[in-house]
DNA sequence: ATACAACCTGTAGTTACTACAGGTTCAAGA
DNA sequence: TCTTGAACCTGTAGTAACTACAGGTTGTAT
């Protein structure tokens, strides 16, 4: 059984970043130091580039590199008791809640601004959008 | 009819940031250059706080300082016409929307690992979490 | 065999903060 | 009213997460 290899120039373009954000990834301990060749170029398989998408996903959903790092352990290390797991993935899981909370009440404000415009030469009055993610305490 | 006001400090303290941060994001424009006292000292009203409050929250969702910008001149420029305003609310309720999706499949896979542990001393066998935003195209 | 794109390592620059230094203002208690 | 210390001021330097570039090596297509 062959598996496809790819160039770190090929993993960046599936993954839509760059070379060198694939650079310090490995350098910072989120992608793993792959296999490379005699003369010494990476070397990646499909596992990296799903691993990578997930990376920069997670980075464009407001995750931290090491709240990223903590997410990957759950793959990583499948070892760990459920206890710990089950606790951290929780947690993990409300914050993503709270996330779609807020972008859901963001979005009803865009939308509501987008049905306020009757025609292209009126003006909008009033806007929602500030309000929309205040909270009174 | 009397406005409360309030310090730079009392501002960070109620949008959870540092004092810091807001001379920061005046320097860049995201804050307006509010009213001083006669020794210099910044005054804040409620509309600074609330601004600042969905600064902050925005940034948590992953949107970048010239996104926040680009949402908040929705409420600095109301007179903007319709049509630009439509164009870009409509641009941005879609990302919004994309980024509620894969929070969703996120959640998803993370409730699945947390029902997936039996008892404590049980290790979680498999974990999809990455491959809940790996989309093959 | 050669040429040139893609790779290599390493350093310096950018964005969005965060921390600190050295000095000034404000407000609460004596 | 005077004092004193916390909170403010400006400005610079440091950190996280990239991003760009320099100067050299490898891989591959003709």
């Amino acid at each position: 059984m062959e598996t496809t290899l790819f160039s770190i120039g090929q993993l960046a373009k599936r993954a839509k970043c760059k070379v060198e954000t694939v650079h310090y990834y490995e350098k910072t301990g989120l992608m793993p130091d792959p296999p490379r060749t005699e003369g010494g170029h990476r070397l990646y398989d499909l596992k990296h580039i799903k691993r990578l998408c997930f990376i920069r996903r997670c980075r464009e959903l407001g995750f931290s590199i090491a709240q990223i790092k903590e997410l990957l352990m759950f793959i990583d290390e499948p070892n760990h008791y459920c206890g710990e797991v089950k606790e951290l993935a929780m947690l993990h899981a409300i914050e993503v809640q709270q996330k779609i909370d807020d972008l859901q009440k963001l979005k009803l404000a865009l939308n509501e601004m987008v049905s306020q415009c009757k025609g292209a030469d009126s003006s909008v009055a009033e806007c929602s959008i500030i309000d929309a993610l205040y909270v009174k305490k």
